[in-house]
DNA sequence: CTAATGTCTCTAGTTACTATAGCTTCAAGA
DNA sequence: TCTTGAAGCTATAGTAACTAGAGACATTAG
């Protein structure tokens, strides 16, 4: 049995982190010792460490909710968890398209920047005026890796 | 003068994003018309332009709050704005990088997945075992683009 | 004049955590 | 055995950058 602490290290998650999860219903509630302090098992760890990992790979927590249920049950098709691989793939294409557009404007900004004074700064002349822009850099529906 | 409204259509911002970036100190307080609706100049809508397009680049409110002050003062040295854009250049790069192993990752499970059970899905088995993984993916320190 | 649309303020919710405060428990050293 | 320091507990609030909702007032088209 592992305390938070160790569970945490381990798994390279941060204590609160952990805590969080639990509340959220991502990690079942932990077994407590005589003094209250939370106990892991193993299978927890496991756990733990699929969604540390699904979550360095990008996914939300509301897909990785999805893939956990999808992994309680063997016997279930693989579709569901294809499709949500899948979902995150498309979406990282897509973030990458646009980074790369960001990436190349930006070049092109700072590049230009001769370094002289504000009044003639290519990133500020640049920033105040979309038709500069040679790429179509445009917002991403939504965000955060 | 313009409305919020027409104000948000011409720079496509909408009506609420322009209320909470006049409440944090982007955007000037508004004057407003006899009837407390605010109104906005053409220097407004600029400003706004010049915020969106820094926001669809990338740029954090808080980056864009001092190129908005460099701005206002166009005797000052480029430096300061030069190093923002740069840093922001760095940052995507940095996540076009992180990005390129994530999408490698996701294309290796998803090809791998011969959609049978759960059981033997090979996104479950990934996730679950980060020592599967060929590229070195790994955590970004921030995110949000 | 009325109805529809636009705008007002204020509060609370979103995602995925992180930080703080003030307490209790545990493990190791003297 | 006592004590100290680290680790744990709960609960609340804060972060970025908005978005959504409620309920009231303003403006405009017909």
């Amino acid at each position: 049995m592992l305390t938070i602490g160790k569970l945490g290290a381990a798994a390279r998650v941060k204590v609160p982190t952990i805590r969080y999860y639990e509340q959220i219903g991502l990690l079942l509630e932990a077994e407590r010792s005589a003094g209250n302090q939370r106990l892991y098992s193993r299978a927890a760890l496991d756990r733990l460490a699929f969604i540390r990992h699904a979550r360095d790979l990008g996914f939300s927590l509301e897909a990785i909710r999805d893939l956990l249920s999808l992994s309680d049950d063997p016997d279930q098709s693989c579709a569901g968890a294809d499709a949500i691989a899948r979902a995150q793939l498309a979406e990282v294409e897509t973030r990458l398209a646009r980074l790369g557009a960001l990436k190349a404007e930006l070049e092109r900004m700072v590049v230009q920047c001769a370094g002289g004074r504000i009044a003639n700064c290519r990133v500020i002349e640049v920033l105040g005026d979309h038709s500069l822009c040679t790429t179509d850099h445009h917002p991403e529906g939504k965000a955060t890796p």
